[in-house]
DNA sequence: GGCATAAAGTTTCAAATGAAACTATTTAAT
DNA sequence: ATTAAATAGTTTCATTTGAAACTTTATGCC
C-alpha cells in the first residue's frame, strides 16, 4: 500500500516504449538499404528527401531530416563520391551548394521506395484506414509536443 | 499524373516519424539524468528494471530493456563502479550473477522517477484518458507486428 | 568420465557519432 | 570602404557503439 508509484514500470513509460518500437523499425528498415544498397539511414534520409523535394541546400535538407549539419555533410559527401548527388554553387551565396539527385540517385531512390513502402505496408497492414489517421494525429501531436517541450528544456 | 508514387515524401513515412519522436523525447529525457546523475540512457534503464524487478541477470535484463548484451555488460559495469548495482554469484551456474540496486542505487532511481514521470505527464498532457488508451493500444501492436516482422527479416 | 557444443559475459577493434574548432563567405554597422 | 558579427559547411578529436572473437562455465552425448 505504501510504495505504488515508487519505481516505474519501463514497459508502460512512452519515451522507452517508442525508443523500442523506434529501434525495431529502424534496424529492419536499414537490413533493406544498407547491404544492398550501401546507404546509411542518414543518406537514405536525404536520397528520399532530395527525391521528392528537387533541389535543396544542405541546410535546407538538415532542417527537413532532421539531421545536424555535421550529418548532412558527411552523408553528402559520401552520396556525391558515390555518384547519387551533384552539387551546384550558387553565384549569390558561394557558401552553400545547391543539391540534386544524379541519375543514378534516382535510379537508387526507384528501386528503393517500393522496399521502404513495402515494409510500412506491412507494419500497417493490421490498422483500418480510421485507426491509421487516429495513428497519424497522435503522433503529430506528440511530435510538436515534444519539440515544444524540448525548446523550454533547453532554454533554461 | 504519371509519377505520383514514385518517391516518398519523408514527413509522413512512419519510420522516419518514429525515428524522429523518439530522437526528440530520449534527449531531452537524457538531460534530466544525464548531467546531474551522470547515468547514460542504458544506465538508467537498467536501473528502472532493477527498481521495479527486484534481482535480475544481465541477460534477463537485456531481454526487457532490448539491449543487447555488450551493451548491459559495459553498462552494469559502470554502475557497479559507481556503488549502484551489485552483483551476487550463483552457485549453481558461475557464468551469470544476479544483480540488484544497492541502498546508493535505490536512491538514484528514487530522484530520477519524479523527473521521468513528469516528462511523460507533460508530453501526455494534452491527450485524454481515452486518447491515452488507444496510443497505448496502437503501440503495442505496432511493437508485436515490428518485432515479428524483424524475425521473418532475420530468418531468411 | 571425456569430448563437443552451447551459453553468459567480457574484451577488442573498427566504424559511427557529436561537440567544438575551423574556413570561407556574406551581411551589418559605422 | 572597413571591420565586426553571422552563416554555411567542413574538419578534428574524443566518445559511443556494435560485431566478432574470446574466456569461463555448464550441458549433452557416447
Amino acid at each position: 500500500m505504501s510504495d505504488v508509484k515508487k519505481a516505474l514500470y519501463l514497459p508502460r513509460f512512452l519515451p522507452y516504449r517508442l525508443t523500442k518500437l523506434s529501434g525495431f523499425v529502424s534496424r529492419s528498415l536499414s537490413r533493406l538499404y544498407s547491404e544492398k544498397f550501401d546507404l546509411t539511414i542518414q543518406e537514405w534520409g536525404i536520397v528520399a528527401i532530395l527525391g521528392s523535394e528537387g533541389e535543396m541546400t544542405a541546410s535546407q535538407i538538415g532542417e527537413l531530416a532532421s539531421l545536424d549539419k555535421v550529418n548532412v555533410s558527411r552523408a553528402v559527401d559520401r552520396l556525391e563520391k558515390a555518384g547519387r548527388v551533384k552539387r551546384k554553387t550558387l553565384l549569390r551565396d558561394r557558401r552553400s551548394s545547391v543539391l540534386s539527385l544524379t541519375e543514378e540517385g534516382q535510379n537508387v531512390l526507384a528501386r528503393i521506395v517500393p522496399l521502404a513502402q513495402d515494409y510500412e505496408d506491412k507494419l500497417l497492414a493490421d490498422f483500418s484506414a480510421e485507426e491509421i489517421e487516429v495513428m497519424d494525429d497522435i503522433l503529430n501531436r506528440l511530435d510538436r509536443k515534444a519539440a515544444r517541450l524540448r525548446d523550454i528544456m533547453l532554454s533554461r
